[in-house]
DNA sequence: GTGACACTACACCGTGCAGTGTAGTTAAGT
DNA sequence: ACTTAACTACACTGCACGGTGTAGTGTCAC
């Protein structure tokens, strides 16, 4: 024992390098998303990666705290990718409606990686019953939602909008451009990329459609 | 081996009391929807069914069998409530906003037992993955949008609404309506009445107001 | 060289759990 | 009384998988 690290856990994890430790996050990522946590086992993982299943071990101590660096690390990676995107489609806006579907276009494309944003929320809130620190970080998964349902205030104060109650109208917002996925479409079953576009102009359309002024 | 019946898979199943039957399914889905399907042992059902492992497997075959039971049977009786839902609130509308409201509040209110709408689509959604039979029958899980769509058209045809896309109407109310464990809300965390009872009213608003039709 | 470290390969343990086999009990049908 | 079916209790198998221990290899630093 040498170049060791100790965890609020107690578990002595090893130093690592940065290349390995994203491997096998990237290889668990996949196998829990598409398979599920419980599925997925840690020789897979392992195998995915191409590394030992000892490295594994050695790097995150556990299964339960590999999905949580696992959840983390997408979760982050969500979080700037929403920052971006309203720093791109959503600050100094002139026509809404493009604007609107830009922003919905950019999260769904780039999304985490090439996982899926409902897959992950899937994960979390499958595991979360039995993860308590993964509900701690559940809340991150709300965030966004935050940071759009400021941008729809800002708009309404331009009189772009009418929107009485900023939360509601993002959570309306993610519900008409999101959701694609959830109804009908299954893990697996990748809705088509033009069936994906479809929605999100109808989506934004109603939304607008819903939250613009009236005459 | 006498009162045996075979079914497709080759197993020989018994015939049973509809009142074990039952006790099992309601047992089993249950923690199939609290737990899922891979946390849940056949033990655990037993046990809180009242009733013997070797029963359970009598009855059902396998773990896999009943899954696809309780899917089948939650599944139809979603159909039926909704069905139910429908006739009780979607025909013979005078306040339209009204109808629509006391409609979503009826189904997340009568759902399945005490089962969560959600948490059904959930389990189907991480099962069918694995579980092709499960994915054959997901379609069902669509049937009610189509019929929810049916009765928007017919609000168009009487000017109620403007309804261009029936199915894409059906799938923007019920993400507006009935997406409050979706952003936020997680397994076991069960988000209080009120709560729900306002994103109801508010999603129906947003959808009217989508859809109305304009001066 | 001699350490120190990262890593693999592999054997290994314990356990939870799906699924089975079976003997014995109860209840009903005849 | 005899049969038959439903059911339980229980023991038991087999396997998958989480997690560990360890011996050995490559590699860099000094």
């Amino acid at each position: 024992m040498a170049d060791m690290t100790v965890t609020d856990g107690g578990k002595t994890l090893r130093q690592g390098s940065a290349v390995k430790r994203e491997a096998i996050l990237g290889a668990a990522r996949g196998l829990f998303l598409a398979e599920g946590f419980e599925r997925t086992s840690v020789d897979a993982i392992a195998a995915l990666a191409q590394v030992s299943k000892r490295t594994v071990y050695d790097y995150f101590g556990d299964k339960r705290a590999l999905l949580l660096s696992v959840v983390e690390q997408a979760l982050g990676t969500l979080m700037s990718v929403v920052d971006r995107a309203i720093a791109d489609h959503l600050t100094e806006v002139q026509d809404l409606e493009a604007s609107l579907i830009a922003f919905a276009r950019s999260i769904s494309e780039t999304a985490i990686g090439s996982a899926d944003y409902v897959a992950l929320i899937r994960l979390v809130s499958n595991e979360a019953a039995n993860l308590p620190e993964l509900r701690a970080h559940n809340w991150a998964m709300v965030e966004p939602e935050v940071k759009v349902a400021d941008r729809l205030a800002a708009f309404a104060e331009q009189g772009l909008l009418v929107v009485p109650d900023p939360r509601m109208a993002a959570d309306h917002l993610t519900a008409l451009t999101m959701t694609p996925s959830m109804t009908g479409a299954t893990a697996g079953i990748t809705t088509t990329n033009d069936e994906t576009q479809r929605r999100i102009v109808a989506g934004v359309r109603a939304f607008i459609r819903a939250y613009e002024p009236r005459g």
